[in-house]
DNA sequence: GCTTGACAGTAACAAAAGTTACACTTCAAC
DNA sequence: GTTGAAGTGTAACTTTTGTTACTGTCAAGC
């Protein structure tokens, strides 16, 4: 574990925080499309991405999802952090979008550290700082954009967070992550693909380009 | 400004740190409808509030806005507040909403106060946690609701931001404000009113039961 | 009193998105 | 091979929202 938390973090924190990292955190793995967390759960401990990704969703009253965001190696889950402080719950959903290592901190080293360790300090402002700017562009897509654009966004950050330009989903499961319906998204896929930007198969999207 | 600032912070700070921001803040009163921050801003202090209420907006490509939250006494900017860390950029614009007094307080102490004060750190970390709620709260109302509950949810909002039923803004405002237009705004007013929950004059708005 | 500009009401239409319904394909299980 | 479930394509329609255009009203300044 300390090898795979050196290469991911010795950069950004100092060679003592490392240590304690790697005394009192506690490595987790997760599967492609297993939850981390729920909403309404109490979060006890704050993860820390060693590897994979994890996509963020919220929920509206009827249980229908909108995707906020990934969370990619070296993140850790700013909404975690203030639930943690706070003791609130959840507001959010967290689950593995592909096989994912993570590390998990009790609380207490987490208020520890913040008054210990700058570069701990640095961290998690810049952390917050991420998430905040990503909740912004989740409000840019939203509030500014028609689905056909907001469509575009999604496959374009799907390709890069997954790395490979042959996205493995459902017009069903896209629908879901931008909280519209199957109908919809496949009319705008097929738009794409005669347009020659992308290429359609069962259970899959080629990008070709976008 | 002692007072003022041991009135508004002195059930969560400690004594020694409300006497250095009594120190190294300073104190600035703007406005009602003052720009307090512009989008592209390079921010040098952290606001504290005081008294009244500032707007925050986004703006998309045609320089239309969107408001995202308020902040009200007791509050902070996080936005500000990692603008300063990460010597970015504002992401956004801030216009009082009411007259409104504001401590100002040099980013320097920020980072020094983080390290050196518990009562600090936790104002820090609940307003970031305040801010995302609110965040998400501001996408619950865009991709969830339709524009007829947006604008009852603002109404309501609005009543409670000034601490008053009767709200004096244009449709014109309005619309911006909730980034559609100014007929839609006019359309489903006049719906409510007829419903018997608002009252119509010319700038003003009363609501009755909502 | 008259003019002017800001504000509001409303109709008519257009565009975007959501809904319903049904046909067709693929693929795995039997 | 048959069956059934999941996935996709598409038409027809409704709802919501945005747009354009025109009207009337109010209030300030002349």
């Amino acid at each position: 574990m300390l090898d795979n938390l050196k290469e991911n973090f010795s950069h950004i924190f100092e060679d003592a925080l490392i240590d304690e990292i790697g005394q009192v955190g506690v490595l987790k793995e997760v599967k492609e499309g297993e939850k981390v967390i729920e909403i309404g759960d109490y979060v006890r401990s704050m993860p820390l991405l060693l590897k994979g990704a994890i996509k963020i969703l919220r929920e509206d009253d009827d249980g229908d999802e909108l995707l906020l965001y990934f969370l990619e190696r070296g993140d850790t889950c700013a909404m975690t952090l203030t639930c943690c402080l706070g003791q609130t719950k959840s507001e959010i959903r967290a689950i593995a979008e592909l096989d994912t290592t993570l590390i998990m901190i009790p609380i207490q080293k987490m208020e520890e550290w913040t008054g210990k360790y700058k570069s701990w300090r640095n961290f998690v402002f810049q952390s917050y700082h991420a998430r905040l700017t990503e909740m912004l562009e989740t409000i840019d897509s939203i509030a500014f954009y028609n689905m056909d654009e907001r469509l575009v966004k999604y496959l374009q950050n799907k390709k890069k967070i997954t790395n490979d330009s042959l996205i493995n989903s459902t017009h069903q499961e896209i629908a879901y992550e931008l909280h519209t319906s199957r109908v919809v998204v496949s009319r705008l896929l097929k738009k794409l693909e005669s347009m020659g930007k992308i290429e359609l198969n069962r259970n899959s999207i080629k990008i070709i380009a976008l």
